[in-house]
DNA sequence: ATGGCGGCTCGCAGCCGA
């Protein structure tokens, strides 16, 4: 079985890139973050034609998360039980016997701010549902855009990334805590090249000089670990012509 | 040290992302 994760940062812009990822990995699952479209816009018609099916839960201009698959998702639910959040970040669905939970955690623009704050909240509320979720699941399979680059190997320059946001002590510990969980990052499982990464900026030819994070994962429980044969990213997808800044991140399970 | 790119919007400038 096959699942993967991409932010595509706009999904109307990006579905030629989604349709011709769906073609060439055929993957069981494929988690979207950043539609920055509402639900009443959503391409469904044309992932149907592709042979897919989706769940979504979007807004508009910002965040926005949604679940491809060739077969039908259950117990589709979105966002952090008693979280009250408008930001629609979060979506759960079982596909075929795995709960596949698609996250799209804050940003945090800046360890100042005010949306750090609120990124170290919603981090917290995560974990305390998630570890419910992995009692309810034991197949689960925690997929997106984390935000948090976990170690000094998934940063291109970590001395001068220490402190900064996506790489600040708080939002690796949170990291962390979901390890504690009995989460595995899928990727670490295997050898990788040196200075793997998952998301470079648009600017300063951030991909051609490979100055990335990786910030975007695949996080397995303990019964979906033992079986993991593979976790890779695709980086012809950020090579394209308009890309996404971000390349999906695939795992096979 | 700064800004840079790209996507969005009751657009032509400003917000947001990471």
């Amino acid at each position: 079985m096959k699942l993967a994760t991409w932010n595509v940062n706009s999904l109307k812009v990006r579905l030629p890139h989604v349709l011709e990822f769906l073609d060439r990995h055929k993957p069981d699952a494929l988690c979207l973050q950043e539609l920055k479209l509402e639900d009443a816009n959503f391409p469904l018609a044309v992932i149907n034609a592709a042979g897919y099916q989706a769940v979504y839960s979007g807004q508009k201009t910002y965040n926005g998360v949604a679940i491809l698959s060739p077969t039908a998702a259950a117990d589709v639910s979105a966002g952090i039980p008693g979280l009250d959040d408008p930001q629609k970040r979060v979506l759960a669905a079982t596909v075929n016997g795995v709960r596949v939970v698609c996250v799209y955690i804050p940003n945090g623009e800046a360890v100042e701010s005010d949306k750090y704050k609120y990124k170290l909240g919603w981090l917290q509320a995560l974990i305390l549902w998630l570890k419910q979720e992995l009692a309810a699941y034991p197949k689960l399979a925690l997929l997106g855009d984390y935000n948090v680059a976990p170690e000094d190997r998934d940063v291109y320059d970590p001395k001068a990334w220490a402190g900064k946001v996506l790489f600040s002590d708080p939002e690796k510990a949170a990291f962390k805590d979901m390890i504690t969980l009995g989460l595995t990052d899928s990727f670490r499982m295997f050898d990788q090249v040196e200075k793997s990464y998952s998301w470079w900026d648009y600017r300063m030819n951030g991909f051609k000089r490979n100055l990335g994070l990786r910030i975007d994962h695949i996080l397995l429980s303990a019964e979906l670990a033992q079986t993991c044969k593979s976790c890779s990213i695709d980086l012809d997808f950020r090579a394209k012509e308009r890309p996404s800044d971000h390349a999906p991140v695939i795992v096979e399970i």
